[in-house]
DNA sequence: ATTTCTGTTCGCAAATATACGAATAACTCC
DNA sequence: GGAGTTATTCGTATATTTGCGAACAGAAAT
């Protein structure tokens, strides 16, 4: 038991970027967010089986992590990705997981 | 509410992996193997800040998910990334953040 | 055999996550 | 002002996650 350092914020926001992906729904609403630029509410409860209130609180973890964006659009709402966030986060993953080229 | 098709198994592998990542402590455990090939849970717990019995919960999380291996060196246990299983993780991020190439 | 070193499992507590339906809000159309 | 549409929030229940220290297990050394 030495001196024990805390977690980086790189480390943190890639952990929580992980974890707002760790969800099947989760996953399957980036494919189709990415699929098709952006799309309604009311089409993914159509294709994703899950409750619409369930939908709308998964939709709310990638918010809050800044993957998505939601815009309303009288009667509807509309999701598209943060391109931004998104390439953001694909190079964090990219720099994780590139670094196994090592030993051998 | 029309049909409604499950999640695909790939889908939920990737949630999976991504929720295995979704730790801080566990991107912290990655990172150290990753940088020196293999190392004993007595190294990691010197620097990560957490209880030994915490360290080896998360250990097992990414045991379970395929991530990392480990075997016992009486008196310690050697862990190390599943090479294979990483470079199989990398490549179905790889793909789900360049889906990204559209509109623009 | 018991002491010592290691790491895991157990038992527990607290916090989070997941899920649903009902209730609510916001906006449009009659 | 209702009636209809859509999505979110509320209330609730259950399950999982996270965390710790104590107890345990396996192997080596005294």
């Amino acid at each position: 038991m030495t001196v024990k350092k805390s977690y980086t914020s790189e480390q943190k926001r890639l952990a929580r970027l992980a974890k707002a992906l760790g969800h099947p729904v989760r996953i399957a609403i980036i494919e189709m967010l990415l699929s098709q630029s952006c799309c309604y509410h009311g089409d993914m409860s159509e294709v994703i089986p899950v409750a619409k209130s369930t939908l709308s609180q998964h939709l709310n973890e990638l918010k809050d992590a800044g993957i998505i964006q939601g815009t309303i659009t009288p009667p509807t709402v509309k999701y598209c990705i943060n391109r931004e966030h998104w390439a953001e986060a694909g190079e964090m993953f990219e720099k994780l997981f590139n670094k196994n080229v090592r030993y051998e």
